[in-house]
DNA sequence: TCTGGGGTCCTAGGACCC
DNA sequence: TCTGGGGTCCTAGGACCC
């Protein structure tokens, strides 16, 4: 048996939690730049279709109707996501973390637990010890938990938890023919669309589809959904984290930029970011891809390209990286574009040791030299201590935070994560 | 003026091997 | 006239997730 427990619009929550007075109104949080909104709760999503829009278009509509605008606060997210994985790890033997805002919990052998009622103690906990709303959903898969999450978050008489075992067969595919096919966990807009184009609407139609129908017009990954559909589990918890196989840096710039220099500053310093991302996991990457494109969304000239680097040893080292990728970026820079924004891709990756030497290149320069390790180690150590960007490499820039800084006009305060914004109570 | 930033898995087809 | 039957590895593209 699994949970599902998932927070309800978790930024926009967050959000609330040391900010009794927003009660009752419209919230939504924003992207990097202040560009889309990526969430919103309840009384902001009433107003019909904004998640993903971007925001200058909608800046007006949402002031109307009295909306808490906020820039997204990754701190305060991560930190306030971090207690409540902590505080729900407790509520199980097995713990997934899945997200920033939701996990999966392993209810395997606990049988004759009332699970509805178990599942109302962990929203309850939840509430009273961090201020979020969750909801609870458990199924004898993953993909039933996730729906029976959704579901619960449908149906206010659920009261935001649901067990589909404690349903009699005929009451779940009730609750599942109430479920869109579209909002199934693997479903996306493509298939849901062929779906529906050959009579499947709903999460019951679904289930209820031959599997080797299934099979045939889509793939194993859709027949493995059906399954869990079933009450058959294909997928355990992914107890360990397992290393990333790729690391993406990337970012849109506050304003484009036309001269190489900027650009090389901007590529350098993803690289820095990604590359301490591949140190934090021990790893090194053998391969490196930049890519730049102009704005398109812009009537402007276009430009859209990329290249990628093999190197000879696989390396952490943030200055081999810059070095490699300094080469990629000559060779598809084109002068009198402008540029909105850069992406930087680490792959190849492995551990430090299972290396394949060349025979004729110089090792020296490429291995894991001790001298260059333990000064990207003094440097990681540092950033962690004074923050990001504290030591940096030349070819970064020399005023890196305020070159291109993030627009951010209406970010929350760190009221967890830092003493200078905590959160302050007076008494009358 | 203004449009995010990350990831994974699977499949088909081409190139190669004996 | 006529052209087998197994494999592996790599890559691009398509689907999905938050």
């Amino acid at each position: 048996m699994f949970a599902l427990v998932d927070a309800n619009s978790f930024y926009a929550s967050c959000e609330t939690v040391f900010r009794p007075d927003l009660a009752g109104r419209p919230i939504v949080v924003l992207s990097n730049n202040d560009g889309c909104i990526v969430a919103a709760n309840k009384r902001a999503k009433a107003f019909g279709n904004i998640m993903y829009q971007p925001y200058f278009q909608l800046a007006k509509m949402l002031e109307q109707k009295g909306t808490a605008v906020f820039s997204s606060n990754y701190e305060l997210y991560g930190d306030l996501s971090h207690r409540m994985h902590t505080l729900l790890s407790q509520f199980a033997i097995e713990q997934e973390v899945y997200s920033i805002d939701e996990c999966f919990l392993n209810f395997t052998g606990m049988q004759h637990w009332n699970f509805t009622h178990y599942g109302q103690s962990i929203k309850q906990s939840v509430m009273k010890q961090l201020g979020l709303p969750v909801a609870v959903g458990i199924g004898s898969s993953k993909t039933l938990a996730k729906a029976a999450n959704n579901i619960a978050k449908q149906l206010p008489e659920l009261e935001g938890v649901l067990c589909l075992s404690d349903l009699s067969p005929a009451g779940q595919n009730q609750m599942l023919a109430g479920l869109n096919v579209a909002d199934i966990w693997g479903v996306g807009q493509r298939w849901s669309k062929r779906l529906n184009a050959i009579g499947i609407e709903t999460a019951l139609d679904l289930k209820q589809t031959p599997i080797k129908k299934i099979r045939k017009q889509f793939s194993v990954v859709l027949e493995r959904t059906v399954h869990e559909l079933n009450g058959i589990p294909c997928q355990s918890l992914q107890l360990v984290i397992p290393n990333k196989q790729q690391i993406i840096s990337s970012r849109a710039f506050n304003k484009t930029i036309r001269d190489y220099k900027n650009m090389q500053q901007a590529v350098a310093r993803y690289i820095a970011r990604a590359a301490e991302k591949l140190r934090q996991q021990n790893g090194v990457c053998k391969q490196i891809s930049v890519n730049i494109m102009t704005n398109p969304f812009q009537s402007t000239a276009q430009y859209n390209n990329w290249a990628s680097t093999s190197l000879i040893y696989p390396s952490n080292h943030t200055g081999h990286l810059i070095e490699r990728g300094k080469h990629c970026l000559k060779r598809i820079w084109k002068e009198g574009y402008e540029y909105k924004k850069a992406l930087v891709i680490l792959s190849d990756i492995s551990e430090p040791g299972i290396m394949q030497y060349d025979l004729f290149a110089d090792k020296a320069r490429y291995s894991n030299n001790k001298k260059t390790d333990s000064l990207m180690q003094v440097i990681d150590k540092i950033n962690s201590r004074m923050g990001k960007g504290t030591c940096r490499l030349a070819a970064e820039g020399n005023n890196s935070k305020s070159s291109w800084p993030m627009q951010r006009h209406r970010q929350s305060s760190r009221y967890t994560t830092c003493w200078k914004e905590l959160p302050v109570a007076y008494l009358k």
